[in-house]
DNA sequence: GACGGGTCAGAAATCGCTTTCCCGACTAGA
DNA sequence: TCTAGTCGGGAAAGCGATTTCTGACCCGTC
């Protein structure tokens, strides 16, 4: 025998309830879940003895036999990234819309464990979300392939039959710089984020192909976080350029911060940009200039990709959003 | 006979390896689960046939026999609010640690859905953090019995038995205040919170209680939002108040960004105090004056307690966290 | 040489719920 | 009245693991 559960009380099982009912299990079942036809007296027995005994069905038993856990996860880089929360978000309140929960799992920015994770993560669930901007293309694709159905966000797949939801971040670091472009600058401060991070690679390319009659662009190697921008405020400034393009808004706000403690006019000496369009970045004081990058959709389209999956339905097209250039107060004209 | 999954490949269970080893599946358990004595030669050969057979036993199945899920849920009012999204943070990260994993579940602010979430999530887990500010009291000493185990964050427990991390709001408000005190301040407004807010009140009574020797306190109706501490700057401007007291870190961020537009000074012509201590704070411009309260920690301390009522042990001792005084450039001697 | 004591692995019973059969009863048409 | 067709509910076989119980086998000892 299975040893029971050391829980004092015993569980109120569906068998309790059929016989406080005098009917058998497959009738409470029946009746539980709404199915067939039930004689209506029969029918109310039941519910009446299911709540006199405040019976609740064992999920964990109901998944066994459906085959389902009606729970899908998710595995991110960083659950203190405000990116990764709003995928979050909008992967939980999408996902709950239909009567599915979201397990999360963190790796802490470490892609080896990362592998583990999501394939721990993803037994325990019907499908997975990935987000792993770290993880080598190579051992992606022999990953993905076992954990069926997933959805990778961020990044493109490399294997076909997943579908992906990727974000061209060249194209918004493109925009970027035309805008600050357009305001005089030509001599920009480019603050690199992780050596290994898909978006830090996508946007360093696109800065090396702006061509002859683009800016010229110095790199200040940098980070992903606050303290990184914090940090370099005085390599920025020594660089002599007259824009910060950071890797990201967090990074952005953290320069921000430096150079306001350090009496450093924003936008009058240097001007500055982010990315992603963190929900901060509009409220910092000036407030960021970013390419916007719709996290809490891409939650949500990531949802719907899954759900299309788990009913054996071709999923929508793979999606690359476009980065919305945010003009705010950050940037101005060149001194 | 249950219905068969959809899914193309049928699942490799227990039985196909211990076919593949010439074994029982009580010996293949064993092994998997590195128990008892088997023998090392029958014990490579199970390994080995797993392994040939990509074997992944079903943490489901598993679940159902030993009466566990390693998951545990919690339930937060807000996923968009940093508040929350920290504790989440430091419970996944504390339960990963001893190999558990969290479900999330976000009330999107709805009280009443929050019951049914509670209840629904519970089921599926071992165990709940409820992170509930806005449930009335008696409706909570009613749900929490049923949710055992369960901890409690944010707020004292109405009931015995139930562990809770509580914030001593009062505490961080007469902090706050008695620091802008200290700086000359004789008019403030206090930004408040939504109604119904357990936070919300211990704030306002703390307020109440400053006695005849303390400021003059008057209140903004205001909310928990960013946006809505940007919306009341003109009534803050009319208050002749000196000193903004907000609700938590979101209204001060957005009013700071509001008196930013207005070319008000800050603190000269009014400084501006949050609450929360959430990472922005840190790093908007001028950074901001705030009662930090370690949610982080919480989420961890969450864990702790239910690590303890899992394994049928004591809980610690219930917390009361009393934030810690955060003085920043936000606030400065009263003009 | 028989017997007590250990080991180790297999058979089978659970865990709690779903779902397929299948059968009895009742209705309706001839 | 008899037969065919419905309808509703019970018995039982899963879902895929774990764990007890049991028995075979091997040693060493009296």
């Amino acid at each position: 025998m299975a040893r029971m559960s050391t829980r004092p009380a015993q569980r109120v099982t569906i068998a309790h309830v059929a016989e406080e009912a005098g009917v058998s299990r497959a009738t409470v079942s029946r009746v539980m879940n709404g199915l067939a036809t039930v004689d209506p007296e029969i029918g109310q027995r039941v519910r009446d003895a299911a709540a006199k005994l405040n019976y609740m069905p064992s999920t964990v038993a109901r998944s066994l036999a459906i085959g389902r856990t009606q729970t899908v996860a998710i595995v991110v880089p960083d659950l203190a990234n405000p990116m990764f929360q709003e995928t979050l978000r909008g992967l939980t309140r999408a996902a709950a819309k239909e009567g599915y929960r979201v397990l999360v799992a963190d790796s802490i920015e470490n892609p080896d464990e990362e592998v583990i994770l999501a394939r721990e993560a993803r037994r325990r669930c019907d499908a997975l979300v990935l987000v792993s901007p770290r993880m080598d293309p190579s051992a992606l694709g022999s990953l993905l392939p076992e954990l069926a159905p997933v959805v990778l966000v961020n990044r493109e797949s490399p294997v076909d039959g997943v579908p992906s939801l990727a974000v061209d971040y060249g194209a918004g670091v493109r925009r970027i710089v035309g805008e600050l472009q357009r305001l005089g600058h030509e001599r920009i401060a480019y603050l690199t984020g992780p050596e290994s991070s898909y978006g830090n690679r996508a946007r360093l390319a696109a800065l090396e192909q702006l061509g002859a009659d683009g800016p010229e662009v110095s790199r200040i190697p940098c980070g992903a976080m606050f303290e990184d921008g914090y940090r370099v405020r005085d390599d920025v400034l020594a660089s002599g350029a007259t824009a910060a393009v950071c890797y990201n808004d967090l990074v952005a706000l953290g320069l921000l911060g430096a150079l306001h403690e350090a009496g450093v006019a924003v936008p009058e000496r240097l001007s500055v940009t982010g990315f992603d369009g963190i929900p901060f970045s509009r409220f910092s004081s000036p407030a960021l200039t970013t390419a916007s990058v719709p996290q809490t959709q891409l939650g949500e389209q990531a949802w719907a990709r899954l759900w299309d999956l788990l009913n054996a339905r071709e999923p929508e097209h793979d999606l690359t959003v476009t980065p919305r250039l945010e003009v705010r107060a950050s940037i101005g004209p060149a001194r």
